[in-house]
DNA sequence: GATAAATAGTTGACTTAGTCAACTAGTGTT
DNA sequence: AACACTAGTTGACTAAGTCAACTATTTATC
């Protein structure tokens, strides 16, 4: 098969991952862990989030989870209440607080972004993101790859 | 500032972070760290290769690297001799058995991505690889990802 | 040419993120 | 009513990575 292809792909992978790596290292200065500002993201774009949730969208142990939604709660990031139709599931919102703390990264990031932007001529910009889109049509038609694995 | 662009890249990179992430997974079934296997790749593709060119490219603690290349010298996958020309610097060379080492971990992910790209028409295919090769100059350009913040 | 400053790599001590398994409490199924 | 199953919590643990201090050597400065 088309080794030449696969080079290609594995190299894009790895230039990539130090794109990430580098915004991924921006956020990480905001004393958050990728993992919890993934679960404020979560529950910033959504309502009523459950521990399963978040468990099945990030692909996250749940003990692990639970501490640092605790952590969340005591900070007055969230409020957990019970869910009336089962009382097994605690259903997670933000505060006001916790959606204010989600902004100042979120705005962080934008900004960052920004500035990797503003760099690009108009051109580039505009054949940057129809590439990118490209590549998510293409790979998400045929693979799987927003629903990882399931947790215990 | 268009806030759409930014919305889209991140988006993106979202996307494709869960496509490493899935990529990733494949690999670290096989016992290594994923900076293990990063160092493994370096030192397979390079000569001579020194502690400092891998704490350099892989923006990695050079304790850590330490550890991991005292493992892998335990293992008989690496030689280390010191440089004639500075004997401070330890020239670094991966052993056969070190090179058949890498050389399993690259095809399992070699047939991992050949699964993926198979799935794909021709067409598809070559939209793809335009697309990466498209993100990877622009991107290139203006930036510079290759050399991460040192490392002490 | 001696001294200071810098660099390569190692080591010890530690922290933190994440894992694993066991558990409680509640729900659905027969 | 008994059983299996799901949601979430807790305790015990580990691996990965960090940080700072240290040795040995090289380079720069006077």
């Amino acid at each position: 098969m088309n080794s030449k292809a696969i080079e290609e792909f594995r190299s894009f992978n790895r230039f990539y991952t130090s794109v990430i790596g580098l915004l991924d290292k921006h956020i990480l200065n905001s004393s958050y862990t990728l993992a919890e500002v993934r679960i404020l993201y979560e529950l910033y774009h959504g309502k009523d989030v459950t521990a399963s949730d978040l468990v099945e969208r990030l692909s996250i142990d749940k003990g692990y989870l639970s501490r640092v939604l605790l952590q969340f709660a005591k900070r007055k990031f969230l409020t957990r209440e019970r869910s009336q139709a089962d009382t097994r599931v605690v259903l997670i919102n933000l505060t006001q607080a916790g959606k204010k703390e989600f902004e100042v990264l979120n705005k962080s990031s934008n900004d960052q972004i920004k500035e990797i932007l503003r760099k690009l001529s108009g051109k580039d910009l505009d054949l940057l993101l129809a590439s990118m889109s490209q590549i998510k049509t293409i790979l998400k038609q045929k693979n799987n790859y927003e629903k990882p694995d399931q947790r215990r």
